[in-house]
DNA sequence: CATACCCCTTTGAACGTTCAAACCCCTAGA
DNA sequence: TCTAGGGGTTTGAACGTTCAAAGGGGTATG
């Protein structure tokens, strides 16, 4: 087994001291070119490889950051972090760093696993997932002096300074500086894209299934649909139901919605679990003539009712979800889909921000890029907010395409 | 902040030299009751922890165990592995070590990955995951002397002894000690429970629906379908069809099998993906007329289709999917689930037992009751081979039941 | 000719832990 | 009384790196 190979070994074979080769690698610059190229011959013939270990014991930084693996919940929805974490893991590689993961079934939890990380393997930055309303861990690691991001807006955590109005709904979330930076994807500019969409297909009576009030993330979607059918001069009110997030939860209220005095034509869902329930509904209203199938359901099951029976309209019943889960895909739901993979590298971007000085003049690799797009508020509360894209499938088309 | 508690600080306060604390932590055999008392003691008020990289410049070990997050794939089947990640994550912390993720592309990818990996942060293991055939991870990593467990089984590797047998599908898989430790579900247990519970329903037509031979995860769900038919006096032979795993590939070929001379009127797929696009051809069958519907969709888009055309025998098509993602829970999909908590905790439970000598007194913790499972071929190659479970759903209910 | 300064390089110390060995005190046996 | 041994504790060194400071040689400056 080839022992370790060490600085020393490497200093000696290149013919200068330990100090020289560290500079080599940490400051370049202050090395004459010639040695430079000697040592780093050295290196490479050797094969050496800095020990994290003992770098981190002179240094205090370990190159670590920890964030939580969240078990998959109802499980459709679960996929969206699992994508944010390879997107996490690719994006802090490149800049150096790894990824260090911890599994917590509650916030309490969660708080206790920072202390014993940064007591132990001293992480030196925190991703902090699915931020909700009063959220303490912000408060806790920011008391700390502890770097972290969120993926997911400030919603008024425990920890807020400027305490934003709670019924601007319409503002697309809190943007009061809350002294740490985050990245998270406009929700509402997602359903607005979506309910756009099915305006310009003709819809008029729009319905939104979402969650009940007073989770940041549900609230934000339900303002983009409430917005944008406000904005066409048709009044959002009795067009939406809130209820949990399930398959049978969604088909349910969407029956609701389907069979309401003002029924509706089409539906913005706030996840794919939803609008999966909505695809029950509408095939179960059909089936028992409820509505009228204006054909049949073809391979892809893809959807192609139209309307309540007696309705003037006559426009297919569209439903659209969110997040574009492989079970959209599988089922051609058309969705919401949010920029995972910028997200992540939004994260690391603005960490590794808070770490170096943000030289005005560096060259900007691609994480870097998508940083320099985030806010220049205060440093401190950095943030980055994407645009997700529609996706549209068979669920929303307008006509009755044949299969292709 | 409150500057870093270290050995020296308890010491201190407990009126002991360093090494006194150190023994109570790693040895308290070894230190006087009174003492290791006052120590803790110390250790409490002062919220002492070690660190982690102090400790790991001297011992060597990093409490670190290194496995890859995968991209998702075709998206559907990927929810598997992040379950077992979770898992592991989990388990991993119950033994005191944390997971440290990775990406890569490719074997290159990932090899070059543990090459950077040794020498930086010096996983204690590795957790290889999606084991394939001509696997050329473990001899790399043998060869090397660096710990490690496979979550799949040897199929042969480039650095495999004993070249088993290829034509052995009956067997379950290769049963030569590969020299490593490894954790597997049986597969051919999953589709041998299902096809015996369609035979069981009524079945005699049984297809199976899988991919190109020579995956040894494919050949092996394949095998316990085939030996169950054998069993039950029915002959396999064109029963089944080999395609790539996607919902649409999975559909032209269940199409082909529904259509067939001899028609099937149950199928076994080997993954989910491939059982939703036999769901797609079984519902558009049905909607051209060309098998009977003997009952509507139902809501939970329940499958009540009976039989081909013609056909005497009259009872529902029946598909049964493999992993129990997501989506086959929301579709109502029946499907073999893998016992993935289990599986993770194997892995662990294998790697500790690497690490520390197998004391044969030990109380035995939750893990390691499922390692004392553990098939006992000499150390290096103990292994644990998982029995799967089947979930039953609308899509194999023999009956038409009303929606509940 | 002394001083200053710059560029490049080296030296000693320190990070916090555990290993290996020594030490101290006590009891038992010769 | 001396030696041996054992339980419990301490001491010095080492792991591999980087920081802080010092060193050495050259050229410019007074």
């Amino acid at each position: 087994m080839a022992a370790k190979v060490t600085i020393t070994d490497v200093a000696r074979r290149a013919g200068v001291s330990r100090q020289t080769v560290s500079n080599v690698l940490n400051s370049p610059e202050l090395v004459r070119e010639e040695t430079r190229d000697r040592v780093r011959e050295a290196i490479e013939t050797l094969g050496y490889r800095a020990s994290q270990a003992a770098r981190q014991m002179r240094t205090g930084r370990s190159r670590l950051i920890a964030t939580r693996i969240e078990p998959d919940r109802d499980g459709i929805n679960g996929s969206v972090l699992d994508r944010f974490l390879h997107g996490l893991t690719a994006s802090a590689a490149r800049a150096g760093y790894r990824i260090l993961l911890y599994a917590a079934g509650d916030e309490r939890a969660e708080i206790d696993t920072f202390d014993e990380l940064v007591g132990s393997h001293e992480p030196d930055a925190f991703v902090l997932t699915s931020t909700y309303h009063g959220d303490g861990r912000p408060a806790w690691l920011r008391e700390r002096r502890l770097p972290f991001v969120t993926f997911g807006r400030p919603w008024g955590d425990a920890g807020d300074a400027g305490d934003a109005a709670d019924g601007d709904a319409a503002s697309g979330g809190t943007t009061a500086d809350p002294g740490y930076p985050w990245v998270d994807v406009d929700g509402a500019a997602g359903t607005a894209a979506a309910t756009r969409h099915l305006l310009d297909a003709g819809h008029r009576r729009i319905g939104f299934l979402g969650w009940p009030r007073g989770s940041g993330v549900g609230d934000d979607r339900r303002s983009g649909w409430a917005r944008t059918l406000a904005a066409a001069g048709i009044d959002p009110a009795g067009l939406d139901q809130a209820t949990d997030d399930g398959v049978a939860d969604g088909e349910k209220a969407a029956r609701e919605l389907l069979r309401a005095e003002r029924p509706i034509t089409a539906l913005v869902c706030a996840s794919d679990s939803l609008a999966l329930g909505a695809l029950h509904a509408v095939r179960s209203l059909t089936a028992s003539g409820q509505l009228i199938a204006s054909g049949r359901l073809t391979a892809e099951g893809r959807l192609t009712v139209a309307g309540r029976a007696g309705d003037e309209e006559g426009l297919p019943v569209s439903v659209i979800g969110f997040d574009d889960t492989p079970v959209a895909r599988a089922v051609g739901l058309s969705s919401v889909s949010q920029p995972l993979a910028e997200a992540a590298a939004g994260c690391v971007g603005l960490l590794t921000r808070l770490f170096d000085p943000p030289s005005p003049g560096d060259p900007g690799t691609s994480a870097a890029s998508v940083i320099s797009a985030a806010s220049h508020t205060p440093e401190a509360g950095a943030h980055l907010l994407l645009q997700p894209s529609l996706v549209l499938r068979q669920s929303s088309w307008p006509h009755d395409h044949p299969a292709g």
